[in-house]
DNA sequence: CTGAAAGCGCTTACAG
DNA sequence: CTGAAAGCGCTTACAG
């Protein structure tokens, strides 16, 4: 079992007779090289089986045409589909990609940007698990490494984002909702995060404020975008019907529903603010013997592709989350080019499918 | 925009005042060094913002702490968790994880194992998209890179697996809905790759002749656990009842099954292989208004974790799917390290669930 | 168009 | 315990 030696550049320019200089140049397709050395050094790296030892190229270029990604759970669902987009768009151009997850913690985050940077990544992709002060990234900024943010932006860093219009399409399906006569209408949203106010408090001032949506949790957003349906119709918004899970976990969710559902003045309709929200939310549903949806209309923003695949009674909202990885890439590759411009917000457009109808609210 | 330059060994050992060697040694951890200048190294490697360039220290050293990953579809959840394992053990062993795609292309294949070879991976697991034939697996393991397979293994291939028993929880699977009473039980699966026989071959000889079960497509070991059950119980297949949708995708599921339904002698029970056919299959249920467990019993292969999920109301086969990538990485690990031993196939068990009842066969 | 030389940032024997 | 020297496999100016 002895690991057979691998061939180098200098191997094949013996073999071909020419110098390292050369053989470099025309296997590394720099420089200019006769056609017929050309063939004479291509036969050889053929014959000896060469492969280039890109660590040897970029130690030496200072390039290792590889990105990083700190994705913030690689086992959802969600960031399986942006690691695909960007794979889609790193591999033609002949990127590598190096995977971390930091599982939203900071920590892990730290390692994973660490590792990252000894492997010498020429930029990375990261979901930011802290949008507050991220120290570690305002470092890594200015280090001049080439970064972009996906799914949410941190605060006041000098790096693009790519993100989806949370707010937007949660106030476009909470007006579906209002204009197809609900008027007590519930959601449920993790809210983990405590942002700077109190949930009373940011339901009380946000919508008259000019919050820097980007720059909240997506949970938090989707909430605004649910106070904001609410103020444009002029219905006022019950407390009580905004229900706060408190973790990304549908175990926290389904005790939230059950509570918001089993409440006297029941919600015609309930808004989930994500994927695993809805998750316990069916499951209250189902324990509680609810028909969907003639006793309740149901709209989930549909993060984890699950729902409108199992459950074609519930109205989902689709992100284009390959686009969000694919645009990442592509904008990391630019910046990675030296194609330098002003840090970006890119926000993409999420698409309310109205194809599965929201049901009247019941009679009482 | 200049980006900063990268402090080197050589600067913190000048920063010091010893000799790269002695910087070297202590940043490294390799090789003694008195405690007093390893303080001092280490003062000014932090004052500097000194970071180890891996590159630099895998061209000398001939190991990149980098191991490669070929998976068929990370879009796909069975992939995104044999990941989240892979991941979870090399973490804290300090290796990075290089994350490709073969979307169950050859070429593409090819093409993930020639960029983690020049990149230098000290290893790679690859999910092998073709189990008959695969010549540049051969020639990979020939020239002496550790090689783990997940999910499948190549026939007569001289690397190490880690797959599930599919055929043992299959016909467990089957087995219980046998004793339940049910007499005709149908059954979807992909069965896509062409194995040297015909279905109809297949099914006639398969439980009769010794096959090497994990070196078949998963789909296919599926099958021979069904047709396993039915033998041992004595009851005869009837092929009408076994649908091949010949690719994977739910659509084609969804008419095997409405056809498979549809027939005058209706099965009690359908088993989905995997998670795909199930979802196909429900489709199928819902439109033809079945209900389920009392019209019609369903089991499946649950690799994409949903059923379980989203549909209380069948039985699910679990795969410990974590434990896949989890295992992989620490036998290619070992492997790595130089433990030498014979490779060898690891066949980890399936659960069948059973909490969630199957129910009796309706009566007709 | 081609080659000799230097160097990327480390580690590895080898002296001392 | 520490340092001077060589070298990992490439690419990059610089001559010719």
């Amino acid at each position: 079992m002895t690991p057979p030696p691998r061939v180098t550049i200098t191997q094949v320019a013996a073999e071909a007779g020419v110098s390292t200089a050369t053989a470099g140049r025309v296997l590394g397709g720099y420089g200019y090289a006769s056609s017929e050395v050309a063939t004479r050094v291509e036969a050889a790296a053929r014959k000896l089986g060469y492969k280039p030892n890109t660590l040897a190229r970029g130690l030496v270029t200072g390039r290792s045409q590889t990105i990083g990604v700190v994705a913030a759970d690689i086992d959802n669902a969600f960031y399986a589909r942006v690691l695909r987009g960007i794979g889609d768009v790193a591999r033609p151009r002949g990127f590598g990609v190096i995977l971390t997850n930091s599982d939203e913690n900071l920590e892990r985050e730290r390692e994973a940007v660490q590792l990252l940077l000894e492997k010498r990544v020429d930029g990375l992709i990261i979901s930011p698990c802290d949008v507050q002060g991220p120290e570690h990234l305002r470092s890594l900024i200015a280090g001049g490494i080439p970064t972009v943010q996906v799914d949410r932006a941190a605060y006041d860093l000098a790096a693009d984002s790519v993100t989806v219009d949370n707010r937007g399409a949660a106030r476009e399906a909470i007006a579906h909702l209002l204009e197809t006569g609900h008027k007590r209408i519930g959601i449920i949203a993790e809210l983990e995060q405590t942002e700077s106010a109190s949930l009373e408090d940011f339901v009380a001032q946000a919508p008259y404020s000019p919050v820097a949506a980007e720059t909240l949790y997506p949970s938090w957003q989707r909430l605004l975008g649910y106070l904001d349906a609410h103020r444009d119709a002029g219905v006022p918004v019950q407390t009580r019907l905004i229900r706060r899970a408190g973790a990304y976990s549908s175990e926290a969710a389904r005790s939230e529903a059950i509570r918001l559902l089993e409440y006297g003045h029941r919600p015609t309709a309930v808004f989930a603010a994500d994927g695993t929200m809805a998750h316990g939310l069916m499951q209250a549903i189902a324990s509680l013997k609810l028909k969907v949806p003639d006793q309740l209309s149901v709209v989930c923003f549909d993060d984890l592709e699950w729902m409108t695949f199992m459950q074609p009674a519930i109205t989902a909202i689709h992100q284009p989350v390959h686009r969000i990885g694919s645009l990442a890439a592509e904008l990391l590759l630019a910046r990675i080019a030296g194609e330098a411009s002003v840090p970006k917000h890119n926000v993409l457009e999420a698409r309310l499918n109205k194809r599965d109808s929201v049901g009247p609210p019941p009679r009482m």
